[in-house]
DNA sequence: GTGAAAGCGCTAACAC
DNA sequence: GTGTTAGCGCTTTCAC
């Protein structure tokens, strides 16, 4: 773990300059002959010697010119995507992403703002797991730039990026309202989580838009896994008035509900939120609400990267989703029989889409 | 981007000690009276001081306790798995992560590895993108720790993990032999990546073991993307003697060429590398070649402290594989009707499966 | 138990 | 163009 290495003062001394010369070449500040520097750079790459950012940063009194990202789980190829756009954007800045999954624990979470905060990465970028971020809004006070992703954070005030949850649910319930179905069951996991209160709220605002109402005895909230949502989908068709057709909250509980469909060999319409990409091939008729989780991490990026360049404003963007209906049909070679039903994707938004 | 903050100066001066008594209270030192402690506590927690990670660091001589890992694509889910299970192992020794994308480019790589040892990261998980790492042999020279994933690095010697491609290719191989085929087609991308070169030779190795011969016509390089597969596989069925098989050398082969048989409401049997998680849903007869990239990120990353600790031997771990079957019946519930061709996955084994 | 002094590797501010 | 001095925020060393 020591990594000591030549330093400039090696550099210096054998190059017979002084310390402040080395800076200048190795910085490339000008204001050196061309002689001295070739002689410098020699030097350099003789011994190897390698400019110590930390030190660099902390005499500069910068930040260590890196972003933190907090989410969920990393291996969820979700977060994942989000990583990357905040990566791309963050590339062109020379600033590196470090990142850590909080595992939806609140104290984790806690922990790793603590730790980011020792490391003075220059800002953050959180997927808010616990109920409450005020512990944040303390850092917030003393100067840490912060934008909150996918959720927003309560008790907090600042950059906020999320996604269309309610216009991307309810244009779902919509496709299913246009194909005549009025028994329309949902299935989604612990209603405690936002963007699932979100999508309900989707859902129910396009029922309610069609005149009809919402049967809560249709809905089913708890399913974790696809075998959850299955088991739910199968209780579904066993009652006396079962649904005629199926809004699954998340990609997981489409898998689920489809699953159980095919078991039963009953070919009811069903829509979802997220797309999957290999729904093709399910060879179902299904109709997903897609969206770009690289270009929420870009826009959380690019939010970040402005407050880092002094913007004191709070901005609260949303991502535009849009419907993708797979056909189904066995000979199908257009993967996508309709599309955008909402605007297409779109930036700077801060209008959410109306229910068209 | 100017980050200062109280200093352990300010909290020594509010609580009336001495600097060092301060910083003995925030690393936990002991040898602090609980009194004297107490009223350090006190002022840190008023003017809200935090510890900066980069000058004591740089003090120390140490590095900045974070580890790099570079791979190919962040947003793709086999690195981002792989990224998960590299922060798994390194949270438990308050090491954090920076992940970095090369997009396989080899002058990014050079990059970002430069970039990095600037940081003075403790250690480098590295996905070689570039033909020759012999640049990276010098840094391992001046001290860096690295470890190789996924692919061996040419002209450097370091610990590496691998999976085992050939193994795991043979025993999809003997699958389909096992089924009667003896005309197999190969799909595959370009076969200058590595892992690609070894699928195709456990594939040969398991056609020459069975007594047959490899018949070059029916294999495919070059396809990218599911429809480049789609097309291949077209081409292939129309072939005088087309093949009476497939095998898929990665998931996206996989997709393209199910979706050409199922347009073709041609049944053929088709063995792939790689899982797919909505396999089930597919409803084709499908064997796929499944590993746990999670543990390949664990298993570097436990080189990687290992080495940190001190080891200077290099390791190679091949990590297993297994071949899961789906049975594409459509009442099938459950999901894998074969599994564990080769041993279940382990670790530590250097072994490769025999072609079983 | 506590503290004063020195200095990690570098850059800012000023001299020459 | 180049060098000198001071000091970023902390830990080390050693003295009391």
């Amino acid at each position: 773990m020591q990594q000591t290495g030549p330093t400039m003062r090696d550099v210096a001394q054998l190059a017979g300059v002084a310390l402040k010369t080395v800076s200048r070449v190795v910085n490339c500040e000008g204001g050196v002959s061309s002689r001295t520097r070739e002689k410098v750079d020699r030097v350099v790459s003789e011994i190897g010697y390698t400019r110590n950012e930390m030190a660099s940063n902390l005499r500069a009194g910068r930040s260590s010119s890196m972003i933190g990202l907090i989410i969920e789980d990393l291996a969820n190829p979700f977060y994942s995507a989000v990583a990357r756009g905040v990566e791309q954007v963050l590339g062109t800045r020379k600033l590196r992403l470090i990142t850590a999954s909080s595992e939806e624990d609140e104290e984790r979470e806690r922990e790793l703002v603590t730790d980011l905060q020792q490391r003075r990465v220059g800002g953050l970028i959180i997927v808010p797991a616990a109920p409450d971020h005020r512990f944040i809004g303390l850092e917030i006070d003393k100067g840490l730039q912060v934008v909150f992703l996918d959720r927003p954070a309560t008790g907090v005030d600042s950059d906020t990026v999320l996604l269309d949850n309610r216009g991307g649910s309810a244009a779902a319930t919509e496709y299913l309202l246009a194909r005549g179905h009025r028994r329309i069951a949902v299935i989604g996991h612990n209603a405690k989580v936002w963007t699932m209160q979100e999508r309900l709220a989707g859902f129910a605002s396009a029922i309610e838009e069609s005149g009809g109402r919402v049967d809560e005895s249709l809905i089913r909230l708890g399913p974790v896994t696809p075998a959850d949502a299955a088991a739910a989908t199968k209780e579904l068709l066993e009652m006396d008035a079962p649904p005629t057709a199926f809004f699954a909250c998340n990609n997981r509980m489409t898998v689920g509900v489809l699953t159980e469909l095919r078991r039963q060999c009953v070919y009811h319409d069903i829509a979802g939120f997220d797309d999957i990409e290999s729904a093709v091939l399910f060879q179902l008729p299904v109709a997903l609400v897609a969206y770009d989780p690289v270009e929420l991490g870009r826009t959380a990026a690019r939010l970040l990267l402005e407050r880092l360049s002094g913007r004191r404003t709070k901005e609260q963007l949303v991502i535009n989703t849009r419907l993708v209906t797979y056909s189904g049909a066995k000979g199908a070679s257009r993967r996508r029989s309709a599309r955008s039903l909402g605007q297409p994707p779109q930036l700077g938004s801060t209008a959410e889409v109306p229910a068209s």
